[in-house]
DNA sequence: TATGCGTAGT
């Protein structure tokens, strides 16, 4: 075979990689009669170009010698999944003199990751930068939204290009200023096709669709890129005709263009117009399946999404991420488990002899390296955790939060927004202390995120100063923080802090938001503060412009009723502008049977019963308040009522924590091991209540 | 003559 022939074989995998068919020029790649170094290269390259960074990885495992090119394309694949530490690693270790491409390579990986100090590092110890390098850092500056920083470090670049410029003005454009992108693109001394549907693409973001179709019109010349454009900007302004009408004009379509169409019919919801384009795609990409998949999720259709997840030739992070947050979505976790259990795990292919490699009695970090392979992405274990808790599976939420560190990955201000929230709803204190100190050690002090899940979860563990703690200690409160500390001083029973700290909101210049209002209004409720609570609920709409909802008038009915104000609640409740439902009839029973008004107590139960017509717990209530009548004939009908309605009593649950052990109780349920034990001691309780004159209510 | 790495656009 002539080295002539591998040149030509080797350009024709390159051609197929770049245009869809990544396993067609796998095929090539196997077929070839004689491969060199530049055909596996080639090949790395193409999976890298796809995005497929494991199977990329895995043919350099195999490769039988390696070159810069080799080595700079491997550092290339790890940045891309952000794996820093391993790229790094490679990096430092390199068994030849490092190219600038090498160097650039890294630098743009810590640009890519939002590392731009290390960046920054790196450039400055470079040893001979070329005008790459220069964009690459000028990269890290506008693609971090620091166009301060951008625009001092483009004005000192020893020097620039087309590229230099193009940064500048999409660095504009993604921090929403349009007048200086018009005017950097106005200043380019020779805009190529690139910087056009940069500028384009930024006015159709932006939504200027018409400047954005102006300047498309105005193009000296368009590609395929440039098309894709105007097209992805028409679908993101809704206009789905003038998409599709520029679709069937363009005179050469890619994958793309196919994916751009697919998503704006999705993003319309033309579920089935979407899915004739994808059946019509000629090569079928993972994006544009994907797009699809999601499409179906957002329109409850699960197993239509799940259909189109199955013919996914080669499956990445996002599809699987996708498809697992559509199961998580209807709350189907045993599926969403069964689905992130077979997301590809470690390849199989010997990373060891790789890392051995390099690792030549670096073992220790080699291990580590080792230990930190998957396919699974933190967007994945988030997914999980937080569908978990979403969906009251708090157990198993903490359980994955254990199992993601030990497979040594970090957790990020989601993974700990999910853990808090799940240890808030069991009141699972120490081990919502322990995530506390880990989120610290992190580097999440001072997150809002994080400190806004902590305040909600030391406030329902009854650790109200914790709470406050947590909340001062944030950097720069927002509305959802004030809202958590006040909902918690209302639980706590601090109405009183709860009125004050509404008010210092509100000195603040914080406007309060519905979620405010019941927490504030709650507060009031359990506090006695009935007037104060009434004053606030008329402030709603007088001076806030909060519309007040169902929950607000659900308050008001609970503070008046305790009061035994249950007339005035009465009629609040009937005289609503808006649709009652059952926290307000809710409210109005529970005030008539500790004020034991039976007349306005059954409205009440019957209403709640129409609302909610599974729970089993109305229909109890209903029953009780026909028994404390005296009623019997009507006790005996919702007995009947029930049984139509085929009612099934749910059991109950309840969580303690004891020595960082989650115990939970199923009502009915003697497979507890300390069951009688507990039922003793209820038992004494109950006693020693009635003794002091209290008769607890065990209905 | 021809192929592979690092920076900008869908």
């Amino acid at each position: 075979m002539s080295n002539r022939n591998t040149v030509t074989w080797n350009s024709m995998i390159s051609v197929f990689a770049k245009n869809d068919r990544i396993n067609d020029a796998r095929q090539l790649f196997d077929q070839m009669p004689e491969r060199n170094l530049v055909s596996w290269n080639t090949m790395i390259s193409g999976y890298l170009y796809n995005d497929q960074i494991s199977n990329a990885v895995e043919l350099f495992d195999k490769m039988p010698e390696r070159d810069l090119y080799s080595w700079t394309l491997v550092i290339t694949c790890y940045t891309r999944i952000g794996e820093l530490e391993k790229a790094r690693y490679m990096f430092d270790q390199l068994p030849c003199m490092r190219s600038p491409a090498c160097w650039n390579a890294m630098i743009a990986g810590y640009v890519k990751n939002g590392g731009v100090v290390d960046a920054r590092k790196l450039f400055d110890e470079m040893p001979v930068r070329d005008l790459v390098t220069w964009n690459t850092m000028l990269s890290g500056y506008t693609q971090n939204e620091e166009m301060g920083m951008a625009l001092k470090f483009f004005e000192k670049m020893e020097m620039r290009d087309v590229v230099s410029w193009n940064l500048m003005v999409h660095g504009f454009v993604e921090v929403g200023d349009m007048d200086s992108a018009y005017d950097f693109f106005r200043r380019i001394p020779n805009p190529n096709v690139v910087s056009w549907v940069t500028m384009l693409s930024g006015y159709a973001r932006n939504r200027r669709i018409i400047e954005a179709r102006k300047l498309f019109d105005k193009m000296p010349e368009r590609n395929v890129v440039a098309w894709n454009a105007i097209i992805a900007g028409y679908c993101q302004n809704s206009l789905i005709d003038e998409a599709l009408q520029l679709f069937k004009e363009m005179p050469e379509k890619n994958s793309a263009s196919w994916t751009a169409m697919i998503n704006g019919f999705v993003c319309v919801g033309k579920l089935d117009e979407a899915r004739n384009l994808l059946n019509q795609m000629p090569y079928k990409n993972v994006a544009a399946q994907t797009a699809m998949i999601s499409g179906y999720i957002q329109n409850k259709r699960i197993k239509e999404a799940r259909l189109i997840f199955n013919l996914i030739k080669s499956r990445d992070v996002v599809a699987w991420n996708t498809i697992i947050a559509g199961y998580v979505q209807c709350g189907n976790m045993d599926e969403a488990v069964k689905l992130f259990k077979q997301m590809p795990e470690k390849n199989s292919v010997s990373w060891n002899t790789l890392l051995a490699g390099f690792a030549q009695g670096k073992m220790d970090i080699a291990l580590r390296i080792f230990e930190q392979m998957g396919e699974r992405n933190l967007v994945s274990w988030n997914s999980l955790i937080s569908g978990f808790t979403q969906n009251g599976l708090y157990m198993d939420a903490l359980w994955y939060f254990v199992l993601m560190a030990r497979e040594g990955k970090r957790p990020d201000q989601s993974t700990f927004a999910s853990g808090l929230s799940a240890c808030a709803n069991i009141s699972a204190l120490q081990i919502g202390k322990q995530i506390h100190n880990l989120s610290a050690k992190n580097g999440y002090v001072s997150d809002l995120f994080v400190g806004n899940a902590l305040i909600t979860m030391y406030s329902k563990c009854g650790r109200i100063t914790s709470a406050v703690q947590v909340f001062n200690d944030i950097d720069g409160c927002d509305l959802i923080s004030w809202n958590a500390l006040i909902a918690g001083y209302a639980l706590n029973g601090y109405g009183k802090e709860a009125v004050q700290l509404f008010q210092e909101m509100k000195i603040k210049g914080l406007n309060p938001d519905q979620v405010t209002f019941v927490a504030v209004l709650s507060a009031c409720t359990h506090a006695g503060l009935i007037d104060q609570g009434l004053t606030l609920f008329k402030s709603m709409t007088e001076d806030n412009f909060v519309e007040p909802l169902a929950e607000h008038y659900a308050c008001i009915v609970d503070l008046l009723g305790r009061a035994g104000r249950l007339e005035e609640a009465y009629q609040l409740l009937i005289g609503m502008p808006i649709k009652a439902n059952a926290g307000t009839w809710g409210a109005l029973l529970g005030a008539c049977r500790i004020h034991r008004n039976l007349e306005l107590g059954k409205v009440a139960a019957e209403k709640l019963v129409e609302f909610e017509p599974c729970k089993t717990s109305n229909y109890v209530l209903l029953s009780n308040i026909h028994a404390e009548a005296g009623s019997w004939d009507e006790v005996e009908s919702v007995r009947v009522l029930m049984k139509d309605k085929g009612v099934v009593k749910q059991p109950g649950r309840s969580w303690i924590e004891v020595e960082n052990q989650i115990h939970s109780f199923l009502s009915e349920n003697l497979t507890q091991p300390r069951t009688k034990e507990v039922c003793e001691t209820l038992k004494m309780l109950i006693g020693h209540l009635r003794n002091s004159g209290y008769m607890p209510d065990i209905t």
